[in-house]
This record gives structure tokens, sequence and C-alpha cells, in this order.
DNA sequence: CGTCTATTTGAATGTACTCAAAAGCGGTGG
DNA sequence: CCACCGCTTTTGAGTACATTCAAATAGACG
């Protein structure tokens, strides 16, 4: 398994000692999937995080009315889980798929929290990561009751454009929260 | 100042000693603030993360049309501050004022930062605090592209029962992202 | 090449907004 | 303690935004 990327991902915020490494190397695996593919089912337990080393993943939820709304997008160098699930131990709200054939490395509820015990510096890593989701979440739910579909739509494919390439245009409509037909007559303009 | 208040709160998550309480205790200042009155504007700088020892806030961004979105609010025993400017020192895009008269207790960024080098137990209270937030933050970005207004105001009204006899129901207007004319067109059935 | 799904287009409908005006409510000063 | 002021809430009419449904077109894939 090639672990470089993942460190140089981690070591952006705390530095690993060469025994540190060896240690989280222990405790993570490495999942190759084709497209298409769900790493997780909504309903299922969800075990796992995971860190995208290649491709790129979709988390979306349907609800009971079968409308399908996608959660977050994942490409190279993310993290990407049911956080809601992970963190509870609790069914699943999110499907995760992937988007094309994909590198994961694979990291265990148990093992991550065995991680803090023993390493706490990975404490300050993930407080660093989930307070940068947080404030993402937070700003783009500012944005949704702030801006125009069209407004939001163009903000998108400027901040996310290796996304767009990636995805169809069904797929970011469920993002933004609205339907196929409606984001293809924005697109006229 | 009376701290057993904010300790409970942070021993929810991890244990303190006396001299770490003590040490906490020692960069930490308390605030009283009255209706309406602001402990943030938009595009200050935001140093400061709050406790809410008592009373009730809220955290808006007015854009560039003039409209006033609610991102947050924050009661008894949460946290709120802008976390975007908070953790970026840029200018803060929320203003942040109390519903009433309230108490706060400030932790200030520099000394937050010399506390997670000095006690890394805090790394894990705020890594928990944020994972938290995050999940919150989805699970909100999820309900609005996912329900409809009307679900969404029920859904509401059932969760923060204390936040809805706090605050306007233009506020909560602005929190869904809808016009108070028609949330109370809503509210009618 | 045929099948399946995504995208586009258009008409009809429903949801939500704007604007304006009236009614309700809370706080303040006389 | 009451009258007034300012702000919130309600109501309604007209308009704009967004959805549904159906059908045609275009692309992707085996």
């Amino acid at each position: 398994m090639n672990t470089s990327q993942i460190f140089i991902n981690i070591q952006k915020h705390i530095s690993l000692s060469d025994l540190e490494k060896s240690y989280f190397s222990s405790f993570i695996e490495s999942k190759e999937i084709s497209k298409k593919e769900l790493i997780l089912k909504q309903g299922q337990t969800c075990k796992k995080i995971y860190f995208v080393a290649s491709g790129s993943l979709r988390a979306f939820n349907i609800n009971s009315q079968g409308k399908e709304s996608t959660v977050m997008f994942a490409v190279q160098d993310w993290w990407i889980t049911d956080m809601y699930c992970f963190t509870n131990q609790k069914p699943a709200l999110l499907s995760i798929e992937a988007l094309e054939d994909s590198k994961l490395i694979t990291l265990d509820f148990y093992a991550l929290e065995a991680m803090y015990q023993e390493i706490p510096k990975f404490e300050r890593f993930f407080r660093i990561l989930f307070q940068n989701a947080y404030i993402r979440e937070q700003l783009r739910a500012l944005n949704a009751i702030s801006f125009t579909t069209e407004e939001r739509y163009c903000r998108f494919v400027e901040k996310y454009p290796e996304i767009v390439q990636k995805t169809t245009q069904k797929q970011i409509a469920s993002y933004l929260g609205v339907t196929p037909e409606f984001l293809s007559s924005i697109k006229k303009k």
C-alpha cells in the first residue's frame, strides 16, 4: 500500500515520527472500488472513515418520498464517511458510491478511538479537519438561504471545477436541492 | 466569575484536574451583555469564542442585497462565534447579537491556541465539539434540500422549543430561508 | 447496433416572493 | 396608566420561481 499520500495530508497539520507513522500504518487498510460501487448503504452501520487516495465519491440520502439528495462529494485527498452514523454507530442516513474507479484508505471506528488514545496528536489533526468541515457546511447553509439557485450553481462550478467534470448534472442538481429539469433551464443562460 | 457551569460542559467530554482548571480559568473572561447588544459586527475581525452561561444569542449575515439570514442560535450551554473568521482571522461574515440579557464566558483566539499547546486534552474537547457541529450542519443541509418548508418549520419547533420562545418569527423565517410573510401563511394551518 | 440513462424542451401547476396595507404588540414617555 | 411609536405579524393580490409530467433528443456503454 502506498501511504505517502495520506501522510502528506496528515502532515499538513501535525508532524509524525517514523514510529508514529508505522503505528498508524498498522491500523489502516487499503481498498479499491470500481465505478458505481457502494461502500456504504443507507441503513447499514457505518464502521469506517475513508481517505480518497485517488478517484472520487459521492454521499447521498434518499428520503421517504424517494427524493435523492447529494450531501457531499469527495475527490482525491478528501476524507469521507457518514459522520453522523460513524460517530454514534447508528444506521447510516447516507449511501456512499464511487463516481469512478477509486483507491481508498480506510480507518476503522475502534482503530481511530485507539489512535486518539495512543497518539493524541491525532486529536489535533481531526480537530482541525472537523473545524474546517464545520466552517464549510456553515458557509454552505448560508449560501443556500442567501443566494438564488443560479448564483449557487455558478459558485459551485467556480469552486469545484474538478467535481463538475466527474459528476452528472442530475447529481449537481440534487446537491443544490433543485430538479435536473430546472438546472437545465438555468444552464441555457 | 462562576465557572462551574463551563467546567460541567467541558467535563462532558474530558476530565480536568484542579490545576488544569485553574490554568484554564486564568485565560477566560466573563462578559455581560444586554438584549440587542452586538458582540460581533460583520466586517470586524473575530477574536473570541463565546460560551453562553445564561441567556441566548443569534448569529446572522446580511448579504449585498440587504437580505438577512440567521445562521445559528445559541442558548445556555452552547458555544458560539463566527468560526470562519475566528479560525482564519479574517473579517467576520456574521454579526452576533443577544436575544436577551446574557452572561458569556469568552476565550481569546491566542489563549485557545496556547491552551491546545499546554493541555492537549482540549484538542480532544474541541475535536468532539466541532465533530458534533459538523454533523449538525450536515443534517441541516440535508433537511434544507430534502424537506418542504412546512416540514422544516415543524421540525425546528419540535427540536428547539426553547429557541422558539426566545426569538421572533421573522428570525426563524430568516433561519429557514423564507420570508416572514410566507412563514406566517404556513402557521395558519 | 440497441438499450439505458441523462439531458433538454414545453405546458400546466404549485410554491414562494414582492409589495402594500391593516392589525397586533411591546416599550417608552408624558 | 394611558397614548403613541415602531416593529412584527397577518392578509391579500399579483408575479416570479421551481416542480411535475410527458415526450423528444442526445450520450454512454456493452
